[in-house]
DNA sequence: GCCAAACCTTGACTGGAATCAATATTTAGC
DNA sequence: GCTAAATATTGATTCCAGTCAAGGTTTGGC
């Protein structure tokens, strides 16, 4: 178990060590507030509607499907891969309650930083708040990009865009979510193929 | 003229000073940088597709909007209203030509901040670094809440979710961008009302 | 490795939003 | 205020993606 925990910072140290302005000594004070393990089991949830998002996590393997469960339907908004942070943005933003579900779709094990250490602590350190920042607008042009996935009226050139921009995620999510996030339905997405 | 930048500087000056952590000072070493005053008239172009997108935009009156010009359609992506910052936001972030255009809908007076300027500001004041910081949580957290109404399957829920959140719009935009924004048609628009 | 459950694919049918078209209304600009 | 242009509405029709249903395939878990 520690030596999870221990891999997981490892790989987590790894990815920050390529951030040019971050020095060895503001990663060392920074892993160590990756105080907790998650260990999730297939279909677990990270969180569920209505909780209020109060840490930051670190996916150190497997994958994670972010949905919005709305009446009968639960459309998928995003998948969480191995060596990217995920929570329940607006929740752990503002601290209120989630509007999304976090669900494992296989065995995950994540690292876990809590809101007041992870402010606190970018408040505090100035290479961090500027690597923050620039995590923010990385996600928000992200976000940007996909609305173009969404407004496209035919669901072939949302595919494409798609298999343009992330193909990957075909070898590990289950098609029918990918269907969900490409807003058709899974026997639309299978005879596109 | 130099009465629109002053009045502009004002209106963008009331804004910050509502931010508790930014000092007087900081503000006013802030505004200074807002150099260069913009006039469009009706259907003038801010930014076209293809170009880059240098600076960052003060609205101080008018409305515009930010559409994505593919193939024949013209998908509208939002609106820009007096009292906010636009730009073609991940051109301005990567300096990357624009795959967006932004268009006056009525006569418009933005300031402009070139993003040189801006970015070494928020560089080197911490509280406006703080300050921007929140600015992209705020517009992220939108965008993610923006993101459901797009995937919903049905116009009527859409068109809800818009009238609950942002009612404004319908007297400011012409029906038919909203249509778009809302990914109907004009048509379906108005049979809803 | 085996079994059961989850997932994917294919086909037939249906419904709802897009399109096309024509008229009415609002708005911009002189 | 007037005129032309832009925008909005309403109706008739079409077509594309959703739904329902059945069979086939893959995958997880013991």
């Amino acid at each position: 178990m520690a030596a999870v925990l221990s891999e997981g910072l490892a790989m987590l140290a790894t990815l920050l060590r390529q951030v040019p302005y971050l020095s060895e000594e503001d990663i060392e004070a920074f892993l160590p507030l990756w105080k907790r393990l998650v260990t999730l089991k297939r279909h677990d949830f990270l969180i569920q509607a209505g909780q209020v998002e109060h840490n930051l996590y670190f996916v150190a393997s497997g994958v994670l499907r972010i949905y919005y469960p709305s009446q009968a339907e639960e459309i998928c908004v995003g998948f969480g891969y191995a060596n990217n942070m995920v929570c329940s943005f607006p929740s752990f933003v503002d601290n209120r309650p989630s509007d999304y579900c976090l669900q494992a779709l296989k065995k995950c094990e994540l690292l876990a930083i809590s809101r007041t250490d992870f402010t606190d602590f970018v408040e505090r350190n100035a290479c961090f708040a500027r690597f923050w920042r620039q995590e923010l607008e990385r996600v928000l042009v992200g976000r940007i990009e996909r609305e173009i996935d969404l407004l496209l009226p035919e669901p072939e050139r949302r595919l494409a865009r798609l298999l343009a921009r992330s193909p990957h995620i075909f070898q590990r999510v289950p098609k029918k979510y990918i269907a969900s996030y490409l807003r058709m339905s899974p026997e639309t997405l299978s005879r596109l193929r």
